[in-house]
DNA sequence: AAATCGGGGCT
DNA sequence: AGCCCAGATTT
């Protein structure tokens, strides 16, 4: 294997993190828990020179592993542990996310962001059930293949799930490999990619698969941070050119800037007797799948249309502050408008709903109403 | 190749 | 205020 490599593992085995709830963890064979079969696995570590008592790392539970992996896709680790918590909780099996409403999933991802990837991922749990009879597939076409998986993700399942030698090119990896080898170019550049990737491929060993893919995230978490990386501490320093000429804030190279666009719209929140209406957003576009107040251009036209549509008698009882939420790619300027309603025929949800019931999604923009509204 | 899709943390 | 984060998908 390459001198990064086994570089890394010696570094992981002393420094690698190992407590992460989606990681096994580490328990006696005594407990009756699954472990590696050696095919499975070329354990080096943890192992006891004395036969019986030794440890052996549980084998990882790959539906664990894969919500995690899609929880991180542009997301910390930090901000993910609270939702893969109780994500886990509510569905504890693949199976039980396959049986769940597509709501009730959403309702657990809300807050999160991207909700494409709570859909693909309860897309996903429904295939697993039907064509691989609850069992993740361990075919790299396969895993790609599923919705929401893409290529480093597939291989991130494979490699720590199954020990499979897969590379990724993650947050983490790109930066590291970027700092080695002093690439120039933005890796949005396809050229850029292609290199990494032919990198990232050649410095993943066929043995400890799942240590050196987690080892060169916790580097890249760790000690390659994006500012101030902590190179003194660092075991593959002697290997990294940005580190030989001092260039490390060189890399990787900055994204070119692009100038956000703003946006105006208004919420309107008809309300009834302490009851909210709220509406289903399509999959497609911002906050899709999420249940959110009446949305509308913020002018006094669309404004009075869209109120006599939906409730003849409804009049307008408060303009909230406008806020501003700032999206990856624009700002959006949102007016909220309470409105007293009338119309029986509305769909109305307890406000109750807004904390435990299905229409979560709405709580982000109640917050910051209420957050705007008392500057 | 560029646009779309979020929310939070860090500087 | 700007940039980034265990990216994938669509255009």
């Amino acid at each position: 294997m390459s001198s990064l490599a086994s570089q890394l593992l010696v570094w992981f085995d002393l420094h690698g993190r190992t407590n992460l709830p989606w990681q096994a963890t580490y328990s006696s064979p005594l407990g009756g828990q699954a472990t590696y079969s050696t095919c499975d696995l070329q354990q080096s570590s943890g192992r006891s020179p004395l036969g019986g008592q030794i440890e052996q790392k549980a084998k990882p539970n790959v539906y664990h592993i894969w919500l995690s992996e899609v929880m991180l896709q542009q997301t910390q680790v930090d901000t993910v542990i609270d939702y893969f918590n109780r994500f886990i909780h509510h569905f504890p099996t693949l199976n039980s996310l396959a049986d769940a409403s597509e709501d009730a999933v959403l309702a657990q991802w809300a807050g999160l962001g991207y909700y494409a990837r709570a859909r693909n991922l309860h897309k996903t749990a429904k295939i697993i059930m039907r064509d691989y009879q609850g069992n993740f597939p361990q075919i790299f076409e396969q895993v790609l293949a599923l919705p929401g998986i893409g290529k480093s993700t597939a291989g991130a399942i494979l490699a720590l799930g199954f020990n499979q030698r897969q590379a990724i090119l993650d947050g983490n990896v790109k930066r590291v490999l970027s700092r080695v080898y002093q690439l120039k170019g933005h890796y949005a550049q396809s050229s850029v990619l292609k290199e990494l990737w032919r990198l990232a491929e050649y410095h993943t060993p066929g043995v400890r698969t799942a240590h050196y893919t987690q080892a060169i995230m916790d580097l890249g978490a760790t000690l390659c941070t994006r500012t101030q990386p902590r190179c003194s501490h660092c075991p593959i320093s002697t290997m990294c050119g940005s580190y030989k000429n001092q260039t490390q804030a060189h890399y990787p190279e900055a994204k070119p800037k692009k100038l956000k666009p703003s946006r105006s719209i208004a919420m309107l929140i008809f309300t009834n007797d302490n009851k909210i209406h709220l509406q289903k957003r399509p999959n497609k576009g911002i906050w899709g799948g999420l249940w959110s107040f009446v949305e509308c251009e913020d002018n006094v036209q669309s404004i009075e249309k869209s109120i006599l549509q939906f409730d003849p008698l409804a009049e307008i009882a408060k303009h909230l502050p406008i806020f501003k939420h700032t999206f990856t790619h624009y700002h959006l300027h949102i007016h909220p408008i309470m409105i007293n309603c009338y119309s029986t025929q509305a769909e109305f949800y307890p406000p109750d709903n807004l904390k435990f019931g299905v229409p979560k999604p709405v709580e982000t923009l109640i917050s910051q109403m209420t957050c705007s509204a008392d500057n």
